[in-house]
DNA sequence: AACTATTTATAAGA
DNA sequence: TTCTTATAAATAGTT
């Protein structure tokens, strides 16, 4: 109490006995006066007002996802100036309950030849978590890639539709055509080629479906099998 | 400044204008009387005394080390207290620059089946993070485990040489005890088939050597090679 | 999104 | 590495 009062004129000095008291658990009632001389406030427990919080789980999802997002920002902050600051390499993911979001910082190249310190224990076990990890990555990017195609498949069946609909009209007006050549015909031979060029310019475009359709149907028998090969294929696949 | 000096008894508030005014490179002249009155020392510039840093690689090897140590522990707390609070999975990797020491601060199961919100794009790039950073560890396993063999190797060569000497001392003494049984034989001839013996388990012994050796000579050819098959192998594998 | 009172992290020194 | 202390930074709770 004597040292203190001596002390009493570096606020911080008060400030910080207020704290090492707090986390001891004690009240604080011979600080009180003297800190509301200079802090202009009261002390309204041994934890004051907004601060402190225990490390549990926040129940209340709004306020989770507040401070969610305020500490996976500093988080990050902290990650990148670590990186720099010490000229370390740093990985960090972070996945929240919730939204589901990930945020992925990396400095430099994640992992150079720096595991010379690791023994073969830890080793095994960075290369076992590495391995879910890219298992878990893989199954995501399997699943998106098929749905692509599905969709694709989808809306080549449509199109397919539309074609044959169109071929059909296309046939009809062949007809006409070819009819109307007849008529024509009854004055002159000459054009008589001409109705031919127009319904082999038809088969060309419903050609040119089939071949677009025949890859899409083979890639999505295939791909959910995990084909050894299937995975260097899909970096070249372009699909639209 | 009417402002600053009729709210100057909230210590807090001067603190938080003292540092807003820093942030934007402004002197603090104004400042330093009050602040002096109140905080018991003067304000040495616009960053004052210990506290702020710039964030760019510490040049100072061993402040560097320091820095890293502190900042690595605060980063780990932060994850783990994120990882709780918000109910989120974190995965942290830490390589420092110099000690090659390495922290992995995981969350329940790293990474689970919650990437839905991810590109494809993304998904890609953390593949290949992955497979870069599983490569790595494999490659160091690998090492650890081939060096480890070496040393077997070259202590199962001086253990053969030693067993070689033994040999031939056996060997002599064998012949010794064969030259006294014959003298022994002199007063009778029951006993001949003990020196047989002893030597069959001069030879015994070396066989047991022979099938020790044949292993250890094998897995040193076979495994820098990388076999498919050998990763699996390696986890049951006990060297010592 | 801001604000602000508090807690926490940390740079420098020992 | 660990302790201390002054400072900077992060953040809990509020508006």
């Amino acid at each position: 109490m004597c040292i203190y009062f001596m002390t009493l004129l570096r606020i911080s000095f008060l400030d910080r006995c207020r704290q090492r008291e707090a986390k001891r658990g004690k009240t604080l009632i011979f600080f009180s006066f003297f800190y509301f001389l200079f802090k202009g406030e009261k002390i309204k427990g041994v934890i004051m007002g907004r601060g402190k919080i225990e490390i549990k789980k926040i129940e209340k999802s709004s306020s989770r996802q507040v401070t969610f997002s305020k500490r996976r920002n500093g988080l990050l902050k902290k990650a990148k100036e670590l990186a720099i600051l010490c000229d370390a390499e740093v990985g960090l993911i972070i996945f929240s309950s919730s939204s589901k979001l990930h945020h992925f910082a990396s400095s430099r190249q994640l992992m150079g030849e720096e595991l010379s310190g690791l023994s073969i224990k830890d080793l095994r076990n960075l290369e076992n978590q590495l391995e879910m990890s890219l298992k878990s990555v893989r199954m995501r990017k399997d699943q998106i890639l098929t749905n692509q195609i599905k969709e694709l498949s989808v809306k080549g069946h449509h199109i397919h539709k539309e074609n044959l609909e169109l071929q059909k009209k296309l046939d009809l007006i062949c007809q006409e055509n070819t009819e109307l050549q007849r008529k024509v015909d009854g004055n002159g031979t000459v054009e008589a080629n001409e109705g031919s060029k127009s319904s082999s310019h038809s088969y060309g475009f419903n050609n040119g479906y089939d071949e677009l359709q025949a890859p899409v149907v083979d890639l999505r028998l295939s791909l959910p099998q995990q084909l050894p090969d299937a995975d260097t294929s899909y970096r070249n696949l372009r699909l639209f």
